[in-house]
DNA sequence: TGTGTAAGTAAGTGACTACTTGCATTTCTT
DNA sequence: AAGAAATGCAAGTAGTCACTTACTTACACA
């Protein structure tokens, strides 16, 4: 097996747990089952190596997409906070530090806001695209609607385990919960659109 | 002025800046204007320190109270979450560092949850009251919609330096609009309670 | 067979860490 | 003014940290 990827994992790893500062090289060596020496030879120095493991795990992030042409809103929008919730949790650990250190070293922070931003900009879009739908009948701000749903499904994320019962039961219908809430306070019918009888002109020219 | 304050406070601005292992016993004592010596016999230990130096701390934090029977739920509740958004930003590099730190240092992870603990049950009761006064429309669940709520707070507190383009803007302005988005969510309508006229039959029988 | 490359071993460097000891000095209390 | 407590200073201890140097081993390829 590669031992600079395993080096990478073990980074990654060892950051989650315990930091930068935490992160000794010794014992993402021993993490690693490597030489330290190997370390210094393969990437030079600590921060570069944490640098490049961050990149690596940022690399290899997956995003669920919204559809361009909104149909279900519930369920399309149920299933991208679900996707975008369980990427929280899985990397709630390294998340919490780099933000914890972003005042510390800033370069990893524009690393760490790449997902929140793309998921922002997908959301916003897609509720914007309901609005054209004419699917929305409240007024409204869409990054005031995105900072809200992603909000709560980040501190939900992040505070869960500290604080339970701050939160909806059970944890598993909790992104479908948020999603709904914010789906009422836009006015957002339930149904595919299919089913809706108030659209008319605009959505028919789009679904054909 | 007294030295033991000095240094409590000195040991919280340092924490805030760098976490539990970059707060070195020097930088404290630095910070403080004293002798590093004075630490160890004042406080016994760096670790003895830092946790007197976060109990003093949670024990000035106060938090804006929302009233027992609600009158005019939007300004009542943007009033509460303008300072819960306050008081997070104030501390949001303590926050941040003790998020960060809370599978090393599990104790201090208390400390920190007692606020939100406190600011979700007041506002779990306000939104109960209001539903017993019948001015909530919509099915609700009120963990559900609190977690939205804060967190949409939470994450504005925390993540605005880092990616100010997620959030609305101004961001004077963005308590008042969460707070907006989770009312027209509950279905709850504007104004105080005596200016109210769409509601009819219980709504009357309550205001009178 | 010879050469280059990646890896390991051993030892050590200088800086920093929390924390201690012994003694002199200041400050507060009585 | 006298005694006690708090504080400061100088020096040091034992440990950890990132990182280096010098040398050896293993393997691939030509």
């Amino acid at each position: 097996m590669n031992h600079r990827d395993a080096i990478l994992a073990a980074a990654a790893g060892v950051f989650a747990q315990h930091g930068f500062r935490g992160s000794t090289t010794r014992r993402i060596a021993d993490a690693a089952g490597v030489n330290e020496i190997t370390i210094f030879r393969q990437f030079g120095s600590k921060e570069a190596l944490i640098r490049a493991a961050m990149q690596h795990l940022t690399q290899s992030a997956g995003l669920a997409t919204l559809p361009d042409i909104p149909s279900d809103p519930e369920r399309e929008l149920t299933a991208w906070s679900e996707s975008f919730m369980q990427h929280l949790r899985l990397h709630s650990s390294i998340i919490r530090k780099t933000m914890g250190e972003i005042e510390e070293r800033p370069e990893m922070g524009e690393c760490a806001t790449e997902v929140p931003r793309r998921a922002s900009n997908d959301l916003c879009h897609y509720l914007l695209a309901l609005k054209r739908q004419g699917r929305i009948t409240e007024k409204f701000e869409p990054k005031t609607a995105a900072a809200m749903l992603m909000g709560a499904i980040f501190s939900d994320a992040m505070g869960r385990e500290m604080m339970p019962e701050n939160f909806p039961q059970p944890k598993e219908k909790a992104a479908h919960m948020y999603t709904r809430v914010l789906l009422r306070a836009l006015g957002v019918e339930n149904g595919s659109r299919k089913a809706t009888n108030k659209q008319t002109k605009r959505s028919k020219q789009l679904s054909n």
